[in-house]
DNA sequence: GCGCCATTGTTGCCGTACCCAACAAATGCT
DNA sequence: AGCATTTGTTGGGTACGGCAACAATGGCGC
């Protein structure tokens, strides 16, 4: 486990701090954009080409990025050398979810290269999971190039995270509880692990590279077999809390019906919109999002209908309800939460507006997320990526044993 | 009005910024904590005695802070002299409310050093509270020490603000609509105006002085005559999302009431928790919040332990949800949501525990704020202030005409 | 192909903001 | 009074970003 921060960050700056800083700030620009002219990094950054010069030459020391030169995309003057961040240096992405675990390799600039994923039965116990993540990891870290070196591993998981030692504290789909996953998964590989939940992890990702890609302030809902998890972006930082709990948007409590979720919290999103309600009324034991996507489309059966309609309508309270409280430039819709709204976009709107005050729901723009799947990995690996995006000099990678 | 910020700041740091950033550093820490020895300035931020030396030299000449022999306190080796901010550096706070408007001198560590509050028929059109404004602006600044400079003039409005250029875009209790308040009450008093919210407001104060004191995550909930307002810090910020209309945590959809608020949201916080509704069963026309207190307090009349219960539950909903959301450390309640705590604080806990996930709640604490009314003014003033702590050498302040 | 222009990268020097160490100053204690 | 302890001050050192001159590289017109 890596848990790292100091216990009070001093509140002055010394040139170290400075210089962390600013190999910080081209560090994340690459981290961001991928290949980069140096003209970009000079412009963004504000400063001198000798400077940004010198920067990039220390990052390249590092090993962390690399430099070569532009295509001929005929403009005038001597062509700016493009930087990149290496694929030498790697992330690994671990999601154990109810019905398969997933590794995935991903790149410093938010590529997943490599994915496996191996399907379990439902619920798989805890030992089970690391088993299999544990496996996958060791299989692909046999695949890697040689010289490749490895910041560290992200685990997303569909529950409650107790961010500062990586403890699941309660997972109600998959049935754990006090689970200390991290420490366990450090164990067992030697690599330093970072653990958080899932939807959250997925709205870093889709903020960062996806259909919240420049919103500052962004809400993320994701309906999946697991029920409804989600994360809010504020001020281009995810949303933690005093403990990292925050953002269980699929527990707010939206209405006074008795139905309750997982965690025995009546009339919560979770508890209203659930995928299982859908699929009883299709009469399919399981499906795809596609296939759920296809049906909800396409249906004209009034029975249907009708709970299409309210779960649209329950959908919309609690987008309006996260309006009013964080007024977001874009709310983002994930898993089926995508198809209700394709479905019926006015009818959501209007629940919507009717749950929020004015002003804050005035510019918001409602979506679909853009990455699927890949999203929960890209966000799992930022986890570990964030610290050396903070410290680029000062953190150690792991070279990667063949 | 004074709007300022750069279209993008730029992401790097050059020596420059890194001196701003000590000299905000310093003078922040002397904006929270008021007179402090210079030792602990060294101690806090981890720089140097000879640049804090320095930074406090700087800071004296721009007249911002002053030094003083200690007090003798009985340690060994050579006292060390303390820094404080001056007094004759304030900001105004001003705040129309429906039945009176109120304005304020404050220090920069957040005293308040003079007051003013005209009463006002209901409801005062803008002109009227910017009239009553304008005028005790110019008395308070009349009675000011010759040599106070003006750091300009925060307002606290009951209602929904596009912070960027200080527009009143609807403030229900008053029944403003689309109000330039910020633009006009620059021109009349020729200062800066910063223009926020008061619910908002009272929270930045409590957080920085009051009962939220260290809380980075933080949710405030304040109940007046005007009805439900809100705040919400995170990370030692205050919320404002993507326009600054966040945090109105009065207008949560909370339950599937058809009774509504003033902004036609039915079955917010605000239509269910309502002052109005306990001055009915009490059959009083008007009370202060000391007097409802008591009554509150001392009532056995089952009609009103009814209403008690009904809207301390309600009140718990809402926390519950705010946890699960945002997971603070603390919730603040004012006005008199106090009371009701006060009265049935295990009634209160158990129902924000029935609508929270378990480690959301599990260290929350809930409690009255400390400032009274006093907070809404210097959260004010703190919108006024917080340029200056931004950027402690690049602002100027306006010398006070007497 | 050659000269000119535009733009970028490189290099050496400079200034500044912080650190450091030695010393001076101020207090308590014996 | 002298010592110990702590803090403020001062002069010099250093690292890092800015700057300006020059070299490098490509497009364009002829």
């Amino acid at each position: 486990m890596a848990t790292a921060q100091p216990l009070r960050a001093p509140l002055g700056a010394n040139r170290e701090n400075l210089r962390q800083h600013n190999l910080s700030a081209v560090l994340r620009l690459l981290h961001l954009s991928g290949a980069v002219p140096r003209t970009h990094l000079t412009s963004v950054t504000g400063l001198n080409r000798s400077t940004i010069s010198d920067l990039v030459g220390e990052l390249v020391a590092l090993g962390l990025v690399t430099e070569r030169d532009a295509e001929v995309d005929g403009s005038v003057g001597r062509p700016s050398r493009v930087v990149e961040p290496t694929d030498q240096v790697v992330a690994i992405a671990v999601n154990p979810e109810t019905d398969a675990t997933t590794v995935g390799v991903v790149s410093l600039d938010g590529r997943v290269l490599v994915r496996r994923r191996h399907p379990t039965r439902l619920r798989p116990e805890p030992e089970h999971a690391l088993r299999i993540a544990t496996k996958l990891i060791s299989e692909l870290r046999a695949g890697l190039p040689s010289g490749t070196r490895i910041v560290g591993v992200g685990v997303a998981v569909p529950g409650m995270i107790r961010v500062h030692d990586g403890v699941v504290r309660f997972a109600p789909h998959l049935g754990w509880v006090e689970v200390p996953l991290g420490t366990m998964l450090a164990q067992q590989t030697g690599l330093p692990v970072y653990v958080g939940n899932d939807a959250a992890s997925a709205c870093t990702a889709e903020q960062l590279y996806g259909a919240a890609r420049g919103s500052a302030h962004a809400v993320y809902l994701h309906a999946g077999s697991g029920g409804i998890g989600g994360g809010v972006v504020v001020d281009n930082h995810l949303l933690r809390g005093a403990s990292g709990y925050a953002g269980e948007l699929g527990h707010m409590q939206i209405s006074s019906s008795r139905a309750t979720d997982y965690s025995g919290i009546a009339g919560s999103l979770e508890a209203l919109v659930r995928r299982d309600d859908l699929l009883e009324v299709f009469k399919l034991d399981s499906a795809t999002d596609e296939e759920l996507d296809f049906d909800i489309m396409h249906t004209k059966d009034p029975r249907v209908l009708r709970l299409l309609h309210r779960q649209t309508d329950d959908l919309g309270r609690a987008v309006g309800v996260l309006s009013t409280i964080f007024n977001p430039q874009t709310v983002l819709l994930g898993g089926f939460l995508t198809s209700l709204f394709k479905r019926d976009a006015p009818r959501l709107l209007s629940a919507v507006r009717a749950s929020s005050i004015a002003p804050a729901s005035e510019g918001l723009v409602v979506r679909g997320g853009e990455l699927g799947t890949a999203a929960v990995l890209i966000g799992a690996a930022e986890l570990a990526i964030a610290p050396l995006l903070e410290s680029p000099a000062g953190t150690t990678l792991t070279p990667n044993r063949r």
